[in-house]
DNA sequence: CTCTGTGAACATCTTCACAGCT
DNA sequence: AGCTGTGAAGATGTTCACAGAG
């Protein structure tokens, strides 16, 4: 298959809140407008996207609510259960743990580890945190997929690694540091403080528009 | 002045990491090659970024450390403290009030608010959570500048435009919610489901780089 | 007549390549 | 010689506009 954008499939992702949402409402059907509607781009903008992955729609009426849904889940490997480790039990984990959107999404916390004594033991969510250093043995038993990395930035890249020998092949890193991705490893970042920067210079920076 | 893309304000947010992490290994100097380096982009990307906002560098030798980090400080608006609030007080909220990432970057965190009773009265980092009905009320004595909106998606809307009414400025919204900003407010979105989807899309389709 | 699917036009972002300082 | 600054070329992503299915 061709490459597909990035920012094709987090609109993806998108469309596919839509379309539950739509679910919710009863709606059998929605145009490429509608879903441009709720998710702010265009009617072209969301036909291109979908007709990457094929032709689903039905000219003249829309796309299927459930049938889009069902390609949508499918295309971003929704239909399965991912098995999900936290690595770092501190507040942004312990935040992570509780997090509604990731078990209805078929995330599935099967561990969570910490390297500090007082964590230790301590059971979160129904989880009992454990030892980083039993992240590797662990492994064979939780088969872990993907790993939500909560350290501090300077303990970031060994723990990848550490992730790394434990079988697991993505990572959704939260912490401010810039890693290395040993291969066949997927790393991706989630940062706050970043994200931030680019607030306060469009604030800066208003009126260019 | 031009019109800046997002890419680069994005990068110019690491570049500024990677100058304080060279700071602090006491460089004095550092060249568009090393800056890539660090970020994983190209020099001709780094001196690209640098020249939509002037020619600071060196020819021949590079850029100076600490000048170019004020620069870029005073590019992304982080030479002032910007005065913040938290709105929602659940498990994400309590871990933003303690992130150490922001108080870094002289974000001060002067308020945090929730609807919940059994929150409001509590002390959050030596702040205490107050009602949301108090925002409005509390904007005249605090002066936020930035809400940080950890509430659950069905009542992202409304505190958009409460937070608005408080002379908000800027949003970063942590809720998985489509929200519509009212003028004059800047919305960004940190939405931790949808990278989680966009690494099992990565994970899924994994055979085509 | 409505709404999809898609090549072609356009706009934006990145990389190249080199002139010009130091 | 080393490294910046920048037009020009190339790549990538978005919008247009229309043929064609229902």
């Amino acid at each position: 298959m061709k490459h597909i954008a990035e920012s094709t499939v987090r609109r993806l992702s998108l469309y596919l809140r839509f379309l539950e949402q739509s679910r919710r409402e009863g709606k059998d059907t929605i145009s490429s407008g509608d879903l441009a509607g709720l998710g702010g781009t265009t009617s072209a903008q969301v036909r291109k996207d979908l007709s990457f992955f094929g032709s689903f729609g039905t000219r003249g009426l829309g796309y299927s609510v459930s049938a889009l849904s069902r390609r949508i889940r499918e295309i971003l490997g929704l239909e399965r259960e991912w098995r999900v480790v936290i690595i770092g039990a501190g507040k942004i984990g312990a935040a992570l743990a509780q997090y509604r959107g990731f078990a209805d999404r078929g995330y599935r916390i099967v561990g969570i580890y910490d390297v500090a004594p007082a964590r230790i033991g301590v059971s979160l969510d129904g989880i009992t945190v454990r030892d980083q250093k039993e992240l590797e043995g662990d492994a064979a038993r939780l088969k872990p997929e993907i790993a939500l990395l909560a350290v501090p930035p300077t303990a970031a890249q060994t723990l990848v690694e550490r992730a790394a020998k434990a079988g697991i092949r993505g990572i959704l890193n939260f912490a401010p540091a810039q890693i290395h991705a040993p291969a066949g490893v997927e790393v991706r970042h989630v940062d706050m403080a970043l994200e931030l920067e680019i607030l306060s210079y469009a604030l800066t920076n208003a009126r260019k528009k």
